[in-house]
DNA sequence: CTATTTCGTCAACCACGTTGACTATCGTAC
DNA sequence: GTACGATAGTCAACGTGGTTGACGAAATAG
């Protein structure tokens, strides 16, 4: 299982966009410990991300992010716990919690962005910048449809 | 966060990958389930292939797979609830339950291979062979280090 | 004013992972 | 042959990230 079996080529292809995948999120983290932010786990940043600067509420976030309102609730809690998020009442409905990202929060995503930006220059450097550009090409074409589904059902937890 | 920002060009690429992995997946087990499979969970089939045809142990699949042997005899058992693997004792050492791939579960594990293969050659349809073989071997070259790793600490509940 | 909808939360549950503790068995060293 | 260390499997408790169903409080529609 360790090498691809040439009989089998497709089998490939997800374990490598997995693999892909984890390398760059394991990299994103591994230097973001390292600035400061050892407390942020793979999933928060796109969390924060789907937040945004205007902030938003538990059951917006839910639907940005595919997930039921109540596991957006639940993780927001834990996003607040450790201090990227906070929340406040809405001056214009009492029902509403509304969701912020903190200082520390906005810092996070900063990095990671640049985190991202300095990994992805590292893959131009050994790829070429037109592999790079024509693997996301690729996998804008193929995967358009699950762009922004960052829920997996079935798949972690269902 | 539905489309990519062309200010921020690394937070794409793991975005994109994570899609098209969840892409070939999602696609996987809709057919899977066509075929006869609905119990067949994405995670599965990895246990399934790691496995393998000569059978193995909990401890065993679990340092195949980078997860506890808790973990991996937790998977087994699941899967054996669902019929996909059976338990056996080892008669040349009471301490070791093997762990085997029953009929359905190699059905199972063949139909995926067939569908993994077809899915790639769509995708070499619409990209073209030589993109497709690009990307893995692009992948490989920056990934080959997370190639067999299944396990996602800190990302999937860790 | 009443009926309906919406927001947030609580509770129960499931999938998948962790660590620690424990039993049973195997293999070895004496 | 027995004592001992290493190994296989399991149990228990817990953490994270999901689910559905039920419910109260507040906004809105009639």
């Amino acid at each position: 299982m360790a090498t691809p079996d040439p009989a089998r080529p497709g089998f490939a292809l997800p374990l490598l966009l997995l693999a892909g995948f984890r390398t760059l999120i394991d990299d994103l983290h591994a230097e973001l410990a390292r600035e400061g932010h050892p407390e942020l786990r793979p999933l928060h940043g796109f969390v924060l991300q789907a937040v945004g600067a205007d902030g938003t509420t538990a059951t917006e976030l839910g639907q940005r992010l595919g997930i039921s309102k109540q596991a957006a609730g639940k993780t927001v809690d834990r996003l607040v716990a450790v201090g990227y998020l906070e929340r406040a009442d809405d001056p214009a409905d009492a029902r509403r919690r509304l969701v912020r990202v903190t200082p520390r929060g906005a810092d996070g995503l900063r990095r990671s962005a640049e985190i991202f930006d300095r990994l992805r220059a590292q893959w131009a450097d050994t790829l070429g910048p037109q592999r790079v550009t024509a693997m996301e090409d690729d996998l804008t074409t193929m995967a358009a449809a699950n762009w922004f589904r960052l829920d997996v059902p079935g798949w972690f937890g269902g």
